[in-house]
DNA sequence: CAGTTTATATCATTCACGGGTATATCTGTT
DNA sequence: AACAGATATACCCGTGAATGATATAAACTG
């Protein structure tokens, strides 16, 4: 049975669950509006609590597969600012993926800790709730 | 509820958080206890819905190395079993990491809900600066 | 005992990641 | 205007986790 309300996402994209830690927090950062690199980078840190931090490397790398993968665009809206910055968003594909790696992720986490609230010592296997 | 008052983790072992995805799942299959590596694998599959299929050469580097940094042990209940399968279980450590990144996961996939269902409208930065 | 499944092992390759560094642009101060 | 320091992007290159493919052998099935 389909557990996805949102719909099917292309095999190729649905191949990348789960996400890579950069991957998965640049996406997160985009996903309550666009962004340019180095506010994503900071969000990041924000967002993970330092669990993760990501180095420009990584960070612009990232940003680059992305776009090829065509779950972030990069947006121009000049309104003047810093020409420097490159702003990014998320497709609609991107943010589908990403809701889709949030849901992957609620449901283990709620499975794991079922599992580790009881111990080591039960042999049961798992069935559906 | 909460399940583990002390996190305390050694450094080194910190850092691995964000576990890799093959980590992650080896650790979980054995949070319900002692398996080998083949049993592993078949649960991996059944706890991540197929979203995670991990294949002979990515299970037993996983295990070898997680062996090194005393995360599990392997262990040797020879009940007259199938004198091919090696047992495998989760040191006290191991299992203080898989609850710390339970936690990470259950509160970043919190937050990440609450940002999605928003929506990506919100263009205002977050109380930068 | 043949044939299939179970179980572990290893090689060679790929590719994400990260440290470090370089370069360009903006902002604030005097 | 000149300068310092923060902001922002870019890229080289090494490392190592992950993977596909393949090999080997022990255990069951009939």
């Amino acid at each position: 049975m389909k557990i996805s309300t949102s719909p099917s996402l292309p095999e190729d994209v649905e191949r990348l669950i789960p996400l890579t830690p950069a991957v998965f927090y640049v996406m997160l950062a985009l996903s309550s509006g666009p962004k340019h690199g180095y506010a994503i980078m900071q969000e990041t840190g924000i967002l993970s609590e330092s669990s993760f931090k990501m180095g420009p490397a990584t960070l612009y790398s990232t940003i680059q597969r992305l776009v090829g993968l065509d779950l972030i665009n990069e947006i121009n809206d000049d309104t003047g600012e810093d020409s420097r910055r490159r702003y990014y968003e998320l497709t609609h594909t991107g943010r589908q993926l990403l809701e889709a790696e949030v849901k992957r992720m609620s449901t283990i986490a709620r499975r794991a800790i079922a599992r580790l609230v009881q111990g080591p010592s039960r042999h049961r296997p798992v069935t559906e709730s």
